[in-house]
DNA sequence: CTAGTGATGGGACCAAGTCCCATCACTGTA
DNA sequence: TACAGTGATGGGACTTGGTCCCATCACTAG
């Protein structure tokens, strides 16, 4: 059914996220974010669980990076699988016309910590998610976990490189760089038997 | 300078402690904290930033992990540092003394997302603190977080398993069992240029 | 005995979040 | 056209987390 004006979750989380770039996360009032969108205080609630949820709302990177996990050839070695959902990702979410917008979001999440007290649980939550992926893909338990430790990490990096207002490489080539750096990195920390530096 | 009644902080999270296990964290106020250590509810907020603090406000888990990693031999490779840092926290944090409280505490935090929340920052606090100490060490950066990611997994499930009821092994025997779990889960992951399961 | 110091008590106050009910826009049906 | 039903909204009352400020208390040094 239709309503008044349409899409109000969306227009609440852009008035906050306006609020939050203008005057700070703390200094705006949830009050002020229903108003800026012309609706409620109570109607904020009705659509977000709580302030912080406002930024995170969408959460559209587990469906995704799961399903493609999932979709990924049975031979594809751990980390393979975890490119292919990379590359939904790249495909589907983080796409250009979306960078912009997670520019300013990255800059005003930066800036409070209650909101990356909300970030590290929803990594902690997608983390979860990539190791059920890994799991169902029948790897042992661990292997699973490491398996997806690893690739949250890798993807924290992509993330975080593709937020960077100086940069413009489209996601895909980011996260791509970003895991073998990782890869590359676990397997000089793991460097065989022997040690490191090695001499 | 001395007090009234001394420990004004550890009675106020015993007291927390309690209520949250007998009626539930959300079914308690901070007053009800306060009163039940015999204190006014801004004394509490003088000793505990917020109300999930309370539970997490001893967080000396980075300093004697950072010192004994820095203190490990210079030619240990990176997951026997980690492993070095793990000992001092056997012998110098998880004693067998502090295991009940840490079971009861466990179950509290499990109860309740506000708290998996909390944890889910101080575990991405310490995650960074380890990072540093690596790098500390001369590892390159990514070399040093990967290691931090794989040491502060081996600690989440050894402090899970020791939080377990069910288990009475020390926490020493536990952490070093789980970073070989993961370490040995970590060179599957790669397993060289393969793939898994390998042909 | 007195002044200074640090911790506490307690109340006013603001904002987050919950709850409940009236109201509004729209839809299907008679 | 009239009317009931449905889902989203408005708005106010209320509880609680959290901040701020100031008076007060216990203790200590002189």
């Amino acid at each position: 059914m239709a309503r008044w004006e349409p899409n109000a979750p969306q227009r609440l989380a852009d008035a906050a996220l306006e609020l939050f770039a203008e005057r700070g996360y703390e200094n705006t009032t949830v009050l002020d974010i229903a108003q800026r969108a012309g609706l409620a205080k109570s109607t904020f609630f009705r659509h977000f669980q709580d302030k912080r949820e406002v930024l995170f709302g969408e959460n559209a990177l587990a469906g995704p990076l799961v399903a493609a996990i999932a979709a990924a050839p049975a031979e594809a070695a751990p980390l393979d699988a975890v490119a292919c959902g990379f590359d939904a990702l790249a495909r589907d979410v983080f796409t250009p016309a979306r960078r912009a917008f997670t520019v300013r979001r990255r800059a005003v999440i930066d800036a409070h910590p209650d909101l990356q007290e909300r970030e590290a649980l929803k990594g902690v939550s997608l983390t979860a998610s990539m190791t059920r992926a890994m799991a169902d893909r029948g790897l042992p338990d661990l292997v699973a976990r490491v398996t997806a430790e690893l690739g949250a990490l890798a993807l924290r990096i992509a993330y975080r490189r593709w937020s960077d207002s100086g940069n413009t490489d489209e996601f895909g080539a980011l996260a791509r760089r970003a895991l073998g750096e990782v890869q590359a990195a676990a397997l000089t920390v793991e460097g065989g038997p022997g040690r490191f530096p090695r001499p």
